[in-house]
Order: structure tokens, then sequence, then C-alpha cells
DNA sequence: GGAATAGTGTCTGTGAGACAGTATAGG
DNA sequence: CCTATACTGTCTCACAGACACTATTCC
């Protein structure tokens, strides 16, 4: 890049990273991937996974790496989208800092490995990670962390998403729990299944049952190919 | 930033830019704001606007000075939301160069204003911008404008933003065009009517008539302060 | 049988698409 | 008068919320 391609104002490069919002469901409450930071700036400190992103690495790639390493789970087995990018100045203090952010949404995941530097990984309800507004969160972690809330709630009601946060097979009951915990509202068991079987491809059935804990057995299902949910499945009381 | 602060694997800086991709409505199509680039890479093809992020700069703040520049338009007056990030490798042939694409909707705007480079700005109709897939088009900006144009389509559906597209006063026959053109297809003017009315404060009653031109005169409206419609109002057609 | 969970059916209100009909302007 | 555009009303069908009822399992 010669001189002449700089604009007039100050320009100086940046550091590059991603940042990963892994949300999944346990224990009846939607629960965030922290770690413990194991450095400087904001040691011991909880924050959200992530790090740099390699010379020749694509940002999802980058996303990619990082869920492998912080969970060593394989980002093939969940849904992953971009969030956006974050690039407030002073937002990192070692200097200008851009950071991309991920959300990514799973079945229950076994306990994390311990990190590459030995940080602590552990799941956290999003609820008490957004305690005091998050403001024991490293960097601007809370903002990150509440954006990817609010998105995961929108992309419940559009798409089919749902279904990620489910290990195959899974019951229409542990799809509508996915729904009540994220949403954090009960829902009509009836109107539920009503309007996910009536959605074609929603679901699949394998024509299987739960060998049954009490009660009836419940039907199986699997994730369908459909990825936009068309009526939406609206939550009640939003404006 | 120390040493032992970087990671194993290398890792460079990178240059930071943010990208706009400007859509208004003009003669009966969705257009974009698009550039001729004055200088290597990519001299003398078409591009959207955009430039380098300052050293002390937000991303947001950097998209609404880049958008000043351009065009001359004070981002006050228009919707302002970013896109995402894109960082592919390669993407830029003068190295690493990470950019933030914003997306601006506007109401019809007075002919841009040449650039602070000399770069000539101009309208063009989405769909021309697109021909053979836009290939003619700098850097990835054709993958930058496909995914605004999907956004912007997806956002008349769900919020109220399609009047960020109209002049204050407006007629609803203005607002109806505006989904019409930026969906490209035709909507019944009667339901739309009696959808925009229901949902309270899509828009709000001026007590005005416009001087009619032919016809009987219609009554005229302003944004009111609602921003996400439900329930949504969906083109035909979708899955 | 009773408790627990799965699944079905039904009633009612609301909203969307289709489209006929009315109102108010210019010519 | 006619034409053009704005606006109103109405019919029908589909769907959502509410909720009663039936089915199948374990104890």
């Amino acid at each position: 890049m010669d001189h002449a391609d700089r604009p007039d104002r100050p320009v100086t490069s940046a550091w590059v990273t991603v940042d990963l919002v892994i949300f999944t469901v346990r224990d009846d409450a939607l629960q965030v991937l922290l770690v413990e930071r194991g450095k400087e700036p904001f040691q011991g400190r909880t924050a959200l996974p992530g790090g740099y992103v390699g010379t020749d690495e694509g940002l999802e790639q980058a996303a990619r790496r990082e869920l492998w390493e912080e969970t060593g789970v394989d980002s093939h087995d969940l849904h992953l989208e971009q969030l956006g990018g974050y690039g407030t100045p002073g937002r990192d203090p070692r200097g200008r800092v851009v950071t991309v952010a991920y959300l990514a949404l799973g079945p229950e995941m076994p306990e994390p490995v311990a990190g590459t530097d030995a940080r602590r990984a552990h799941w956290t309800p999003v609820e008490k990670a957004l305690d005091d507004e998050g403001r024991h969160l490293a960097f601007d972690h809370a903002v990150i962390l509440r954006d990817a809330l609010e998105r995961a709630r929108k992309q419940l009601e559009y798409t089919t998403i749902a279904s990620a946060f489910c290990t195959e097979p899974f019951t229409i009951s542990e799809l509508r729990h996915v729904y009540e915990v994220v949403w954090g509202q009960p829902l009509d068991p009836s109107n539920f299944r009503r309007k996910v079987l009536k959605a074609e491809r929603f679901v699949v059935a394998t024509g299987q049952r739960t060998a049954s804990v009490a009660g009836r057995p419940a039907a199986l299902y699997r994730r369908g190919e459909k990825k936009l949910l068309v009526p939406a499945l609206l939550r009640a009381g939003e404006e």
C-alpha cells in the first residue's frame, strides 16, 4: 500500500479479533460459554471466548477455529452466524482492536475443555452473566452479549434455528422447551405442536418414540431442511 | 501490546475500512449510490463508497463521515445500520483489509457531490448494479450489495423503515410504492392501506392533503414512532 | 385406579387476500 | 359526461389463542 493511497486524516492499522457468543440450553436456562482471562488486560475477569484472526484466515474460519480450541466442539455440529463488528475506540486498552462477533447455537455440550492458554471455560446462565448490566465482563462483551441475546430471540421467531439447540432426535416438547427458555415465557403445548407440524419440513418425523420415563411416549423428530419460518412464531407482548 | 500477548499462529494487523450501501427509491426503481474509483486498486472500476476508519473514530462514526463526504447527506436524515464485517483474505490486493459494511436508507436525494478525491458518484438501479452477478464491481462489493438488498427486503417486512425512503409528508400510495419497488411485486392498495393504518403509529396523519395532480387528493402522513411492525407485512411467495 | 405427559379436537376472534363499490379531483 | 386516483366496505378463508378432551405410559 503506497502512501498516496492513504487518506488525509490519521489512519492506523488495527488488530482484528473474533469473539464468540456460544449459547446452549442447560438446566432449564439459556447459558453462554464464558472464559476466565489468564492474562492482561482484564486478567482474571470473565469474557467471551475469542482470539486473534490469523494472517491468511477468514473471519468465519477464525471463529470456527476458536470455537474448536475453546470448547472442542466441531462447528459443523452447530449453527454459526455473524453478529457484527465492534470497533469503538478504547474498547481494548492495548490499542485499536476491532472485533467481529459470532453467534453460535448448539445442543447441550459436554463441559468445555481447558482452553489453549489454560483459561477456565464454563457455562453460565445468560441472566446471571448480565447481572449488574454485565459490568463484570471484560471489554465491551456485555454489549455484544446483549446484542446476541436479542438476535437469538428474534431468530427463534422467524427461523427454525431453535432446533439447533436440540440433540437429534428430539421431541416436540423439547423443542417447545427451547422457546420457553429463550423467550422466558410459557407456550401453549397444543398450539405450539400444531404450528410446528403445520410448517412443512420444520421437523421430520423419525417414526420412533421415546422410551418414556413418565407418561405417554413422545414421537421423535429430526431437523427439517426448512430454514425460514413463515408464518412466524411470534412471542406474546412484542411491540 | 507486548509479545507475550500474541498467539502462536502468525498474526498481522489489518487496515479497517467502512463501506456504505446507500439505497434510495428513484424513477420507480431501488437505486444504490456507486462511485468510480480514482486510484488503484480497481482504478476506474465501480465500487461502493467507503474509506478508512480514523485512529480515534468509531465504526458508525466513520460511516456517517463517509456518507457526508461522499454524498453531502447528513446521516441524521436517514436510517443507518450495520450490515456486518467482511474480511476474506485477499479481498483487497493491498493486503489485509477488513471492512465493516453499513446500510443506509434515505428519501430521494440530490445528485451526489463530487467526492473528496474527485471520484464520480452516481445513482444506479440495484438490478443493473448486479448485472452479470455484479462482477464489474470492485473488491467483494457484489457480495456486500446482495447482502444489503436481502437485508433491506427483510426489514420492510418486520419494521417500519420503508418510511425512511419517503420524504415527509408522504401519502400511503407513496409508501406502498416503496414496497412495490423494493420487493418487485405489486401490492393491493386497499389491503395495504388497511394494514398500515391498523398498525398504530406506523404513520401519523398530518390532516393535510396533496394538491392533486390527477384524481382525488390524498391524505398526507409523517413517520410514526413505531419501529417494529407486528404483525409483519409479508411478501408473497416466500419460503 | 391415579399421576404424568403426549396428542386431538373445537370454538372464537382477528387478520389477509380478493374485489366491489363510493368519493373527489381534473378535463 | 369520463378518467384517474383515493378511500371504504364486505366476503371468505386461514390461522392463533384458549381450552376441553382423549391416549398411553409408569406407579
